[in-house]
DNA sequence: CACGGCCCCTGACAAATGTCATGGCCGGGG
DNA sequence: CCCCGGCCATGACATTTGTCAGGGGCCGTG
């Protein structure tokens, strides 16, 4: 339980990032009731992430997914490339298997969903900072059924266009393709999601985490 | 978890609600640091919040919208009939002008977004306690200009059934009815939304709060 | 009672959506 | 080299969706 073990040495230095601002300061209190972590930086924004991280220089990154400016894989990378010594733990409501594989293509160390217990974000911290990763068991299984995103640059481009919910011909426009050619692509999506119209492979899609980036 | 230092008067007991456990910890953690706040319940669905009330006696419960078993306006209204003296304060992630609305009209003191600053939440508990209101000014202002729901119950029921997203048979045949009738309630809602398609009219709804219930 | 509102149904039509066969383009093997 | 497979694009075609104009039944209210 207690971190002890590192005694007097110096605390774990944290960002938080989390759009959230009751969320986020609710987190900070959590932690900070432990003795061998410090919050040092706090964001609300994916693009005030390595901005903040270069003026706190932290250990440990707490990224959600879900954040405006930059969602927090992206944020990930950047962070990654920017200061190669700060670990990230990637921290999201939905437990999409397409932002664990992810996640963990843009460097992270560790995903957390957000409904662990509070108990254990302390030690994903810990295991984290010493270089340990940290996964949901059952998750990672599930990103392993789920596989890669079937669908190919266009149709998910498409798709993720089609998310706001405008006719064919508004994705035409802002796609600079043909009608004819994006029904094809939503085809395409449909038939390998599975799903029986548009709405449905745009779940089906979203769920698996199909969508993110850009 | 001081010695009663500031021990005027008798702490406010307080119960938590919320389905995403590391949030619920972590607004214990933020809550408790105050002296005269103190979290004698908490829960992660529901339906749980009545019997949890009734073996802990809160004076003031915050309850999270979006939970499982029961939406946290329901149970508001459930909590309100067991036991009238402990006042509640909806806690939310979606500012949707509905959700107030029909908060309110479930016998809640307060309403309160995710993203108010953590310093807020504690006077936000204090002033509900003290028997007043406590509603952001900008949601209220929306909730105004939204105005109550202009969709009839039918409509909203084939529109709620809808977001699953299946074709007019899968919606007939759940729902009962012939598959003209259930076009003209979609078509009903798509024009009093102000929608262009199906798709449109159910994010529309949804994001003002007019999906809610059941 | 008569009226208006909501609900349910029907049927027909126009418009959007989904499917398919086809062809061009490119890159990696035989 | 040529062929094959993946991706992209396109237009014709079938299906689904959305709209409209009806009609009947059931309340509640003036």
């Amino acid at each position: 339980m207690s971190a002890s073990g590192e005694g007097r040495s110096n605390p774990i230095r944290l960002l938080l990032a989390d759009d959230q601002a009751l969320v986020r300061g609710a987190l900070v209190a959590l932690l900070s009731m432990e003795e061998d972590l410090s919050v040092v930086a706090e964001v609300g924004r994916g693009d005030e992430v390595v901005p903040a991280a270069r003026r706190s220089n932290p250990d440990v990154a707490l990224l959600d997914v879900e954040m405006p400016g930059l969602d927090g894989i992206a944020a990930a990378a950047a962070l990654r490339t920017a200061l190669p010594t700060c670990r990230v733990l990637v921290v999201t409501t939905f437990g999409r298997p397409g932002y664990l594989r992810r996640a963990m293509e843009a460097g992270a160390s560790g995903f957390v969903v957000k409904d662990t217990p509070a108990r254990q974000l302390a030690d994903a911290v810990r295991r984290v900072h010493a270089g340990l990763r940290v996964v949901d068991p059952t998750l990672a299984a599930e990103t392993l059924a789920a596989g890669v995103s079937p669908l190919t640059d266009r149709e998910t481009e498409v798709l993720r266009t089609a998310r706001g919910g405008g006719t064919v011909a508004d994705l035409a426009g802002a796609l600079h393709l043909s009608e004819g050619t994006v029904r094809n692509h939503l085809s395409a999506a449909i038939g390998k999601t599975g799903a029986r119209n548009r709405a449905e492979a745009i779940r089906v899609a979203e769920q698996n985490g199909w969508l993110l980036g850009e």
